[in-house]
DNA sequence: TATCATTTTAAACAACTGTATGAAACAAGT
DNA sequence: ACTTGTTTCATACAGTTGTTTAAAATGATA
């Protein structure tokens, strides 16, 4: 056996391992055993657990993103578009379709319970893709747009996506199969995701309590917490 | 030390364990330790590290619910303001503030990675706040948007609130500290979460492609995916 | 075929884990 | 003070884990 196709076989089933169980709960035999490789071979070939765990997850992050590659724009794209390319190519990424999206488990993993691979998959993949975000986002919003409010626009657009990754499974739970199976296809998501957010952005011109709001009445009168109804929030 | 001390120290200790391990990772030797009990507290008390575990996430999901307990509102109390309270107390539940809510933490494993705990989860403390949630958009949105509308909309508010939960590691290496502190505090993010989702609600009628749309353009001509730009994307 | 570096293999090791046990400590009632 | 039921304690045990090792197998090169 060629010491490529080896590590190659190693990582396939490695990365199951790991997408189902977590790193401490994976065991080298299992993933050895599911390999078809001698137990020796992750130390031989990656030196220990935790360096196949990184090669893992650097590994699982290549197949999507190459599977779903963000598309080629032209000059004069509009960011109406590049949004909902991008959202799109998010949902893709990130949704199971079909067969095994173990990576994508990885990956989801790791940002929630994140171990030493996290800062080289920010630093390698999320940093840029949420960069591009901003890049789209920037030319939406007007010009004197803070880049503190920019960055939260980019997590609300995120934030939207990511939850039907996440909770999948409680999707699964609070929405009958029917709906789901009508209504919240990865085309069908990406729109929602696109037109509630562009509606959004569209009026989103300055903070809520900035004094300049487009909004006739200061946010914090208009919606304000605690003022009149509740009573029982505790302090903070 | 009393029986009863005994147990809650135990479910406290672990309840911090478990969450910042997972069931496997997590040592009966570190809980004990942490709970200062001894070892065999643990089996004498639960049984075994499993019943102890259901114990701990039963017990988890109480404190944060009656400790953010949604506000009584008054029967004239608009449904922005009702949505603005239910934005803040979510993000309250989830978001660590001072001391550790490792109740959050442990509750957000086990949507991601669902074990049995999971469905009684769902149905005591999840569906209703989800239910709430539907009715307070209900009263924001045209009679006719249907139901699926309604959940997406759901999910879209919720899911903006979760992304600060799940992915609190990646916005600290995304966000620099100083902006953290100065723009991403739970009343800021509240704030900006219930404007950005309002602005689109406000506009939120139809279905993007639904002819009646209030947008000049048919949403999947203004901003369509693959028509023009994108040529590389996957056929699905 | 003989040589040599690379890779695989089986076995072993030491550390750690959940669990069990029997003696000790404790608390309460008499 | 004594008894009794409960809880704690130190310790032991058996199984599993990641890792190491030295010998065997392999494959390319001459």
């Amino acid at each position: 056996m060629s010491q490529e196709e080896t590590t190659s076989r190693i990582l396939e089933a490695a990365g199951q391992v790991f997408a189902d169980r977590g790193f401490k709960a994976a065991t080298i035999r299992d993933i050895c055993s599911k390999a078809d490789v001698n137990l020796a071979s992750v130390n031989y070939h990656f030196g220990d657990k935790q360096r196949l765990y990184i090669a893992t997850i650097k590994h699982a992050h290549q197949l999507p993103s190459s599977q779903f590659p963000i598309p080629q724009w032209h000059a004069e794209t509009s960011p109406e578009t590049k949004l909902a390319d991008f959202i799109q190519v998010t949902l893709s990424r990130m949704i199971p379709k079909g067969k095994a999206p173990w990576q994508a488990k990885l990956m989801m993993r790791e940002m929630t319970q994140p171990t030493l691979a996290v800062q080289e998959l920010i630093k390698e993949y999320i940093r840029p893709h949420f960069d591009l975000l901003l890049s789209i986002l920037r030319q939406l919003v007007a010009k004197q747009t803070s880049e503190q409010q920019l960055t939260k626009l980019g997590f609300s657009i995120i934030g939207q996506c990511l939850f039907y990754r996440f909770n999948q499974p409680v999707l699964h739970m609070l929405v009958d199969e029917e709906m789901v199976d009508q209504h919240f296809s990865i085309e069908q998501l990406a729109q929602h995701i696109t037109h509630f957010s562009l509606l959004a952005i569209r009026h989103f011109t300055e903070e809520p309590n900035d004094p300049s709001s487009i909004l006739s009445t200061p946010i914090t009168e208009q919606y304000s917490i605690g003022t009149e109804s509740n009573t029982n929030l505790p302090e903070n």
